[in-house]
DNA sequence: TTAGGGTTAG
């Protein structure tokens, strides 16, 4: 402190004692720059400075403990006439944290050349350097040096090599280090666990502390959250609730970072709920934790309840950061909660949150579900570094907005700019093809992503070329890919190529798909009516009705219809039969009433489903449901100008939807967006500005 | 020197 530095100057030489001694050196107690200058002034006119001891002192005080005095580090550094290895470490320490990990290799350099042996502290330092720079050339030219000095067998050493292989992922040379130690600590199978977690390895950490039990090797808490944090990405629920148990059985003391590896764990292996009881026991919750809890929930397909912790977390005053947005706008694209969405957009951009790759591609996922391609691209145009991930939610994002001519562009482009597309991207880039008709292109794009890019179609693939084929009329060419298909087709294939037959009335390749679908798994209601459809479609009413009674009769059960519909932010649920939203029906109307009103409007359903209205008896296939929904819709309608009705459907084929929102835009004029799975159909004056309709 | 939470499809 200043009042030591200032009675410093009268006391006597004695004082060198002290200063000689680092451990209880003044100079550690500097906390500005300013003081330092006062020390350094008086070793300069003390003539201390001369004392080896005590510049180093100086030199670390400089380099390490004090923020922003890495010049003054320098400084000090290039007046000290011949520096020797502990000099030079300090600054390689301090230049690889502090300043540039690059300048601390170059010093490294400076030191071979003028001949300054270096010690076995030195290497840490600037392999943490090439760490940091994910340098593997001049970490090798390190590592060889490593040998030649003679510190190949320093534990200390060892494990910071083994950090450096894997962090520049090279994960299979850390093991071939971590295989020739001689003794290993816990440290040193940590490094490796961290190693492999880092090149998403996670077979390979469990494989390895399997090992390390049976070499009855101790483990710290630090291998618990390494290995529970794979057990999630593996679910492997065994083990992580063996790794619990051994926690309670040892009384071991559950840090923050255990207990938020264990919620993670839990919710990954699908133990939501318990996941949840861990997270309500903790007596203290950081970002860390509650991102944890919030992607737990986002991956449990229970997105509403991410949405409802997300609000509770700022009601603790947590502030969230760039990984809690990306799972809570994962949520909001599932959920259509586009108010949401754009606020958390707000907030990135107000808080100046780092736009990373994945918070980018998160976004532009987002807007994309939710039918705003254009904000999709504008992000994607503003983001300094962009991976595969981002292109390929950009270009599915295109493709399932009904531009996939747009879509293909970018998988081009993606492919200039050198990034590789990966098997993800070609069932967006096939998707593209579909929507937009391009058969040619498909059937070449399904070609070359084996034979250029290596990449062995998976049944996903197979189903997209399906839908290319089928959705241009093609069926029976569709039926004779999927027939000479290598792999055995699922029923999500079949079901694909029967909804083409439904959109070109093709009955008789139509009667074989569903059959199949019935071999592989017990028929969907969806795969009736598509059936019923398609008979109706070629005036085989009699048939349509015949397998709608089949249905009844085999009791095949509807899957609740569920519509979500976006008011001030808030996402409403409606399932079918559900009441729970009466108070919205009575803001807006009874349902009843509505659907009079929807009716006289001119809605027409179609020939199927005109029939089975009549059939009053039989609610499970009727649309009512559908009709709810679009009555409550209807209600909803008459919020303020401008606003924008959002329903989101999952069971419908398009055409109802089609139907009936070109009523609603007919009486009301507005825009509408519709949400078909994960597809969003803009309409205006009723028009789809998808093309892609069945 | 080692440790906890994140993105594309289906």
């Amino acid at each position: 402190m200043l009042s030591t530095v200032t009675v410093f100057p009268a006391k006597p030489i004695t004082a060198i004692t002290t200063i000689e001694n680092p451990k209880t050196l003044i100079l550690q107690q500097c906390k500005t720059s300013k003081d330092l200058n006062q020390i350094h002034a008086h070793l300069i006119k003390t003539r201390l400075i001369h004392n080896r001891a005590v510049t180093e002192n100086l030199l670390e005080s400089t380099a390490i403990l004090l923020p922003n005095t890495m010049d003054y580090a320098l400084s000090i550094f290039d007046n000290i006439g011949e520096p020797d290895s502990s000099a030079y470490n300090v600054m390689i320490r301090g230049l690889t944290y502090k300043q540039s990990p690059h300048e601390a290799i170059i010093l490294f350099k400076k030191m071979l050349e003028t001949s300054v042996e270096p010690d076995e502290f030195t290497f840490p330092c600037v392999l943490k350097a090439c760490s940091r720079l994910r340098a593997l050339s001049e970490g090798e030219q390190v590592h060889a040096h490593i040998l030649k000095c003679g510190f190949g067998s320093v534990e200390f050493v060892e494990n910071t090599l083994i950090h450096m292989y894997a962090n520049c992922g090279r994960v299979e040379v850390a093991r071939r280090v971590f295989d020739g130690m001689s003794e290993r600590g816990v440290v040193a199978w940590n490094s490796m666990f961290s190693g492999y977690m880092r090149s998403g390895c996670w077979e390979e950490v469990v494989k390895l502390f399997h090992r390390m039990r049976e070499l009855g090797v101790g483990f710290d808490e630090v291998t618990m959250i390494s290995v529970l944090t794979s057990c999630g990405r593996l679910a492997d629920l065994e083990l992580g609730e063996w790794i619990n148990g051994y926690i309670e059985a040892n009384g071991i003391k559950k840090s923050l970072a255990l207990m938020t590896s264990l919620v993670d764990m839990y919710a990954k292996c699908g133990e939501v709920d318990t996941a949840r009881r861990l997270f309500d026991q903790m007596d203290q919750r950081d970002v860390v934790a509650w991102s944890a809890m919030i992607s737990g929930f986002c991956q449990a397909n229970r997105c509403r309840e991410a949405l409802d912790l997300f609000n509770e977390m700022q009601k603790y005053n947590v502030d969230p950061n760039e990984v809690t947005m990306v799972s809570v706008l994962n949520a909001c694209a599932v959920l259509g909660a586009l108010e949401t969405g754009k606020w958390v957009h707000f907030y990135i951009k107000k808080r100046k949150l780092k736009l990373t790759v994945t918070l980018g591609t998160a976004l532009i996922d987002f807007y994309a579900k939710c039918g705003f391609v254009d904000s999709s691209i504008e992000i994607f145009s503003k983001m300094a570094s962009k991976n595969v991930f981002t292109w390929t939610a950009l270009i599915q994002g295109l493709a399932s907005n009904g531009q996939g001519k747009r879509a293909l562009e970018f998988f081009y482009l993606m492919q200039e700019k050198n990034f590789e597309p990966n098997d993800v991207t070609f069932i967006g880039a096939l998707a593209a093809c579909s929507h937009a008709g391009l058969v040619d292109e498909g059937r070449s794009l399904f070609v070359s992503m084996s034979k250029d890019f290596d990449i062995e179609p998976r049944i996903e693939h197979y189903g997209c070329m399906v839908d290319i084929l089928g959705r241009a009329g093609l069926i029976e060419e569709a039926y004779q890919f999927i027939k000479n298909m290598p792999i055995q087709p699922n029923a999500v294939v079949w079901r694909t190529l029967l909804a083409s037959c439904k959109a070109h009335k093709n009955v008789k390749i139509g009667e074989e798909s569903f059959r199949r679908i019935t071999i592989l798994e017990p028929a969907h209601s969806g795969d009736y009516i598509l059936l019923s459809n398609i008979y109706a479609s070629v005036g085989r009413c009699e048939d349509a009705l015949k397998v709608r009674r089949q249905m009844r009769e085999e009791r095949i059960k509807k899957t609740p219809g569920c519509s979500l519909i976006e008011l001030d932010g808030v996402v409403h649920e409606f399932f079918s039969e559900d009441d729970g939203h009466a108070h919205l029906k009575e803001i807006y109307g009874g349902v009843e009433d509505m659907m009079k009103q929807i009716k006289s409007a001119g809605y027409v359903p179609n020939p199927a489903d005109a029939r089975l209205d009549a059939e009053e008896d039989d609610k499970e296939a009727s649309v009512s449901h559908h009709s709810e929904k679009l009555a409550i819709a209807y209600g909803l309608i008459r919020t303020p100008p401008g606003t924008t009705i959002r329903i989101s459907k999952n069971l419908r084929v398009c055409t109802d939807c089609h139907n009936a929102t070109k009523i609603i835009s007919k009486v009301y004029n507005r825009e509408i967006v519709v949400r078909d799975r994960n597809r969003f159909h803009h309409f205006k004056e009723g028009l789809c500005s998808c093309k892609d309709y069945w």
